[in-house]
DNA sequence: CAAATCATGTCACGGTGTGACACATTTGAT
DNA sequence: ATCAAATGTGTCACACCGTGACATGATTTG
């Protein structure tokens, strides 16, 4: 509540936008800390006192987001096993995360800056580790299905995002959820139909 | 044929050998390319000149394997579909893997050295890329349903072999080909039982 | 107001990766 | 055997990344 935190908000939020505009315009790998912290009018120092590095700025690790996928208590309400349900639960957060305000210009970026793809790696496996490591933890699965859920999931919302970012790109406004729904279903029939 | 190539070949494979040693003994992160390069005896500009970074010079690309499991033709013999059939080519080439003289040592590696991720995602990501983006260029499947397919195939992989890797490290000797087919059966079950 | 806390800038440093140039070796042709 | 082109290597210079240490000024707390 004091002004520390709100100018330390504040100036995180600058340094993301700084981050975002600078990439669009130049590209991943010609922005540098140097442009970053020019824009906003503070030294390197600081810009690495708030982000770890450009990738972090650029996409600040959503753990809210991850928590809550995490924290689902797979309620096993539906019958389609714990499987079924964190899917569920990712159509959800997945279209939650559409309204976002910068969800759609990063979703871009991914398309047309290959370099994109560690950035959102990064965070795909940290989801794996803490959302197996849940599993695990919470006796609900042994070890390798723990992995195997946890994998698939990621590869489900990495599938659905990054047809999202296609549709984005080529000017198609796609609805999140029915995107997502699509993506489990033709998940399912993979192994159904063989 | 030449001595140039020979040489050339020898260099490549002392890097790696000397950069596996290093990360092994101090930790890849600890490891600097001024250690690799005074270990073998050459530049600094040398060990760039054969290798991108550290991280390539430790698993350098497995194009061969990529290149088969992207032109296994998908014979159709099976019945278990396009993914099945993956899977099962997987399956082989995993057990091929194991028998490489360095496999072992790298599965350790990933899972003592948390470094190591960066590494092995990147292969994983040239994976999905080549086999997707030939998925749909031989008009097998449409675009989410061979990006869902190579994402499978990819996570099954890996799922498989942080199993083993995991092994390793404990000691306990198992059967790539068994290990692979379990992986596939939980997999499998994920879908069925629900 | 005074002391403790915290954010920032500055400086220095080690590591990464690349371009440019000079020098030596290999190669292929005569 | 000899010469010219191609190739590999070392050296140097450079830009960028990321971190530790310290001084300084602002905020907070009492």
């Amino acid at each position: 509540m004091g002004i520390r935190e709100e100018r330390r908000a504040r100036m995180r939020r600058e340094i993301q936008g700084a981050t975002l505009d600078l990439v669009e315009k130049q590209g991943l790998d010609a922005t540098t800390i140097g442009d970053i912290a020019a824009r906003v009018g503070i030294s390197e120092r600081t810009v690495f006192r708030y982000y770890a590095s450009k990738e972090h700025a650029l996409m600040p690790g959503q753990q809210s987001l991850i928590d809550t996928l995490v924290g689902s208590e797979s309620a096993h309400s539906t019958s389609s096993g714990i499987l079924g349900d964190l899917l569920a639960v990712c159509r959800d957060l997945f279209a939650q995360e559409v309204e976002q305000s910068d969800f759609r210009r990063i979703s871009r970026l991914m398309v047309q800056e290959p370099a994109m793809t560690r950035v959102v790696v990064r965070q795909e496996r940290i989801l794996v580790e803490a959302l197996s490591a849940a599993l695990v933890g919470r006796g609900q699965l042994e070890s390798i299905q723990a992995l195997l859920v946890a994998e698939v999931v990621t590869a489900a919302w990495r599938v659905a995002w990054q047809s999202f970012a296609r549709n984005e790109v080529d000017g198609v406004d796609s609805d999140p959820v029915e995107l997502f729904e699509k993506t489990i279903c033709e998940l399912g029939k993979l192994f159904h139909e063989g």
